[in-house]
DNA sequence: CATGAATGAGAATTCATTCAT
DNA sequence: TATGAATGAATTCTCATTCAT
């Protein structure tokens, strides 16, 4: 006798995780992980807040897999820049270009992912995101020194090295409030940025 | 006329402002910004609360004074290692390493200072100090172009990228609860960051 | 699909927000502005200190709400009984008349909607609402200026001396702890701040 | 063999009393009642916080006193404008004018000692301020009655009437941030104050 | 006798989380 | 199963008053 769901709100109730995590990044994307309130999130998906805490027992869980599931996205793409053919020099550079070009796009959600705090939960999760998201790049650096092309060297070193340079350059350029007078000559940014990442993998060692 | 103030009770008060400084650096370097609480610090004072007051018009005011003065001394430091005679390359990777070698003694200190989010108000400074920070190593490049040992480039930008690549590669080893299994070879890791550095400063242009 | 708020959950709910209203007066009429700390309105009604935030979103909010509703009352009724028929002198001194009898039921509350401070904003609120109460004065003097019943005046001037007037002569026999011995002959009380309300009004300029 | 204080330094701690009460009215006129802490005194006496106390056994104590004296000698300024020779009309247009041009001098302290709230303890002094500041007027208006020139009246109730249509119509255009249009034509005001306050005497008693 | 650092008891406000309906 | 009102603990900040020196 009760009424039975249709497709349509079959379809949206599975979708509200969905719903639920594309709300919180438009909160992030709006105003920092400052302004993604549980009950501002709630507010953004037209969902009760206790309805958040049906898809998600926390918070912290909330916002892990947010993290998370940026990062996956992020290196999904950043994995099928990698692989198409190529030396590992244009392949690293042009990996580095894709992601300096979209964290140009949507320069607040950016700046949380890479930088803004939040809950000592998260904070760990963002640690283990960027270790991922290192290891993207390490997977080129490693194959450069495999084929010759970068001297040897550590890898994962080296991948922290280009994320952390490439983060840096962005951010400063990027950072809430940071309404800089250097907006300009992005595509000159982009460029700078790409070839100091390479040449961080292509680094002749020093001096001892 | 007045009472003077015993020697021990003048140096106490002349000291109570490092001590709070002091017991708020403790506190961030155990459990970051977010343990920090006016109240923890008061404690780890053995002060009250009001007393912080006394000293500081409020808490952001505290926070930014600690990031300010950690960032000038770290500049300092920096700049006297720059301003030694030598290359432009010799100089950015002594003060590289210089630099290197001391965040890895202190590693959340660094992980706080350098990357943990706070209130608004110390996050705008944090960007300033970065910039202040970074401006040290613009120095170098700028000089290393001058002379012909670099080419042509924004230095802006190289500096940027260079504090970057080698906070994270430092703090990605280091940050909060990564009781990492890779703080072995601190000396060869400090090496590879350093060449790592003056590879992006003597990049050479690339393609396009 | 939902479930349904129970008719008196529902009640209650709805209720809330006048709850506190009510039970912030009662806090001013039992020890003025002072007495009414958002903790102890939220014990009088017997919610918790975070819900007097659910329904206001400040402690200056929701005073600034109790006076205006509060002048508004007054004012209402007040603009009542002058539109009566009748002339300007028999109206002003009807409205006096009300406001005096009303005011002598709840003198404490009087007291502290007339004169008691409290912070800046509120203050602030409290000098529109006198201007808002004493215009409803000033339209009927101005109506007896215009109809010659009383001589050519400031009828500005005119309201705020009759508001002052009788404000006084109230609440100075009526403030906090003045459990004065005059609280006796209260009609012949009111029907001397009508007389000197009326004479205000309908005074012959003076010398000069 | 102790220091013998200096005539001058004599009468500069004999002095220290008056020179509290008086940076505390400064402060008043500069900020009203909020901005007179104990702090904020001893600063402008250029006295330590605990010297105030050997003064001023509480801060309530102080402002109390402040209050009384201030009124003390307003009332002693009044009582001899009123002792000049002439009709009671007269001498109470003078009394009533006197206070308005100085109370239009100084704003802000006007406002504060008329209006501005503080402890309670100051609040029950400010109404017996109040009652003996009537008192004043209503002598005038009983030395009417008794001469014939004003009608038989509650020369209380009147005092009452009279102070407060002035004082409301001074605080109108006196109150913090009332930055009115309505500044202009003082004298005017002035002149229409004293009227209403003479015909609140010299009415004629109303209908029953 | 003076000093002013220190206290400590509030005050307002915020928000993740719970739970009666 | 959904709702969102209610909780309550935490946090920052203020200031009259005390008391060791």
């Amino acid at each position: 006798m009760a009424y039975r769901r249709s497709p349509l709100m079959q379809e949206r109730l599975a979708d509200n995780r969905q719903r639920i995590l594309r709300a919180a990044r438009t909160l992030i994307a709006r105003g920092g992980f400052r302004e993604a309130s549980i009950a501002a999130v709630a507010a953004e998906v037209g969902l009760s807040i206790g309805a958040i805490y049906r898809y998600f027992p926390s918070k912290a869980d909330l916002f892990v897999e947010l993290l998370t599931s940026a990062v996956d996205h992020e290196c999904a793409i950043l994995r099928a820049v990698i692989a198409r053919p190529g030396t590992a020099s244009s392949r690293l550079r042009a990996a580095v270009e894709s992601f300096a070009q979209r964290a140009l796009k949507g320069p607040h959600r950016a700046y949380a992912f890479m930088v803004e705090p939040t809950e000592t939960e998260v904070e760990a999760t963002r640690i283990l995101c960027k270790r991922q998201f290192a290891s993207v790049f390490e997977g080129v650096v490693r194959a450069g020194v495999r084929g010759g092309e970068f001297p040897p060297q550590q890898p994962a070193v080296t991948a922290a090295c280009i994320v952390g340079a490439f983060t840096e350059a962005l951010v400063g350029s990027i950072a809430p409030r940071s309404s800089g007078p250097r907006r300009v000559g992005e595509s000159r940014l982009v460029r700078q940025i790409c070839d100091a990442c390479l040449a961080v993998a292509a680094r002749r060692p020093g001096a001892r």
